[in-house]
RNA sequence: GGAGGGUUACCGAAGUGGUCAUAACGGGGCGGUCUUGAAAACCGUUUGAGGGCAACCUCACAAGGGUUCGAAUCCCUUACCCUCCGCCA
């Protein structure tokens, strides 16, 4: 949610930094909506004060004696008129915060200007596209062969866009669990196994709901839905807490199955297992201080490129710009895999700084002894995509005959083998 | 799923219609006195949100409604927790 306190204090600068995003967001209307806010508020503070003034009063009178009819009638009316001035209160609350809940976060300064993905920049590459002196295979294709991706069964159990690993191929995807995990763990995150549903106000919190209603599934016999990430119930666990200072950065490194409805995605990247309903998915997550929150987000993206880097899989890291950023990040850098199907790099990671619009919606603060609460900044990246890293594997790592090798730092993880066949 | 009990500050807990919810009382934390230092004892202090230049005002007793001049307290709805029973990996 954003900050009401900067469009207050900071509007032109607000103004200028939303601009980046090249879209109106009707922001003239806020003066006017702030300004009768409080004016309705400072009427109906007065009434109140005046009614809990007397709410004193009735007891002394009536221990003396006196009569407090009058004072009852009066009274009866004021409460009157506040209960009618309420609807208005309540209305010009509900108009600000739409107001305010229809403003995406503002883009930090580094973010490059542009108004779509053709506009990211590329901020380093690591590796090189693999060459392949054969003609190499798609993933789908490969792991049919193989018998170690098998959609046609998961069509059968559950439906299109969802994916059934047999074999091998399960073993390596539960392998890549362990290995992030484990590396994420030395790296200093706590490892957290939450929930895989959650409840309304936790998909409230992290802005999944109201608008994103869609894309999610929900339990129809119970007001839970399915977690679209491990970010929701990542970030949830300190909803409407203060956190002690001394506590930050807070660190943690969660593995979940994600599900989303793709409701938007027909007809895109309908074979393999780079977009499904059903996916695993690492996700590393941090509370940070606000003045050391870009340093975390560059560390918090090292580590996912760690990932990949022992894994030996070529990818690049881009700087979304302010077109393609989220409605809620400051900062985004994607991590792209070389997959040699699509010939092009593919998204695999997403590292983003929300600052703090994210807590401030989710009441998620800190406290410095007797200093006065302040809202932390949320940072969370995947790390990675396990699906899509299975994928990237599976197509970097094939040999002409077919077969697959295995990244030398899985192969404790697969119990010895070396390669699947 | 059935039957009871519960939800008040950092923790425990009192308060069952008014005139101390900046919340009794106990514990913890922090500061101080005393002490070579510590313990003990004693003294003080310790929730958050919103509005206002300020004095100060408003809101919050799980959440949301209702009754009342006035609600932590009475009524209704919902959520969560605990105990017992049932079912169950």
């Amino acid at each position: 949610m954003f900050d009401i306190k900067a469009l207050r204090d900071n509007f032109e600068e607000v103004k200028t930094k939303l601009a980046k995003r090249g879209k109106d967001y009707n922001l003239e209307k806020f003066a006017d909506l702030d300004k009768r806010r409080r004016e309705l508020l400072n009427e109906s503070e007065q009434m109140k004060a005046k009614q809990n003034a007397a709410s004193k009063q009735v007891p002394i009178l009536k221990k003396a004696g006196e009569d407090t009819t009058a004072l009852m009638a009066e009274m009866k009316e004021l409460a009157e008129a506040i209960k009618a001035l309420e609807p208005q209160v309540r209305a010009i609350d509900e108009e600000l915060e739409a107001f305010l809940m229809g403003i995406p976060n503002t883009p930090h300064e580094s973010v490059p200007e542009g108004k779509d993905e053709t506009d990211n920049v590329e901020i380093r590459k690591w590796g090189e596209p693999t060459k392949f002196d054969f003609e190499p295979k798609p993933h789908w294709d490969l792991g049919d062969d193989l018998g170690i991706l098998d959609p046609a069964t998961a069509v059968k159990i559950a439906g299109s866009r969802f994916m059934m690993l047999r074999g091998a191929g399960a073993r390596i995807q539960r392998a890549l669990i362990s290995f992030m995990l484990d590396r994420h763990i030395a790296h200093g995150y706590e490892e957290i196994m939450p929930p895989y549903v959650a409840n309304r106000p936790s998909m409230v919190g992290t802005g999944q709901l109201p608008d994103k209603e869609e894309d999610m599934y929900h339990l129809s016999n119970t007001d839970y839905y399915l977690i679209p990430t491990a970010e929701v119930p990542l970030t949830n666990m300190h909803r409407e807490e203060i956190i002690d200072g001394a506590r930050l950065p807070v660190k943690y490194v969660g593995y979940t199955p994600s599900f989303r409805k793709e409701a938007g995605a027909a007809g895109r990247d309908t074979r393999g297992l780079i977009r499904v309903h059903q996916f695993d998915k690492v996700e590393v997550f941090k509370l940070s201080r606000p003045e050391n929150s870009y340093d975390e987000l560059e560390k918090l993206t090292a580590d996912a490129e760690d990932i990949l880097q022992k894994l030996n899989l070529p990818y690049r890291v881009v700087n979304l710009c302010a077109g393609d950023l989220g409605f809620a990040n400051s900062k985004t850098y994607d991590l792209e895999v070389w997959m040699p199907s699509y010939d092009r790099y593919v998204e695999i990671s997403s590292c983003s700084n929300y600052e703090s619009f994210q807590s401030r919606r989710a009441a998620i603060r800190f406290k410095d002894g007797a200093d006065k609460p302040a809202f932390v900044h949320t940072l969370n990246g995947s790390a990675l995509a396990v699906n899509r890293t299975t994928a990237a594997i599976i197509e970097n790592y094939q040999q002409p005959n077919g077969t697959i090798k295995i990244p030398d730092v899985l192969i404790p993880y697969m119990g010895g083998q070396t390669l699947i066949s």
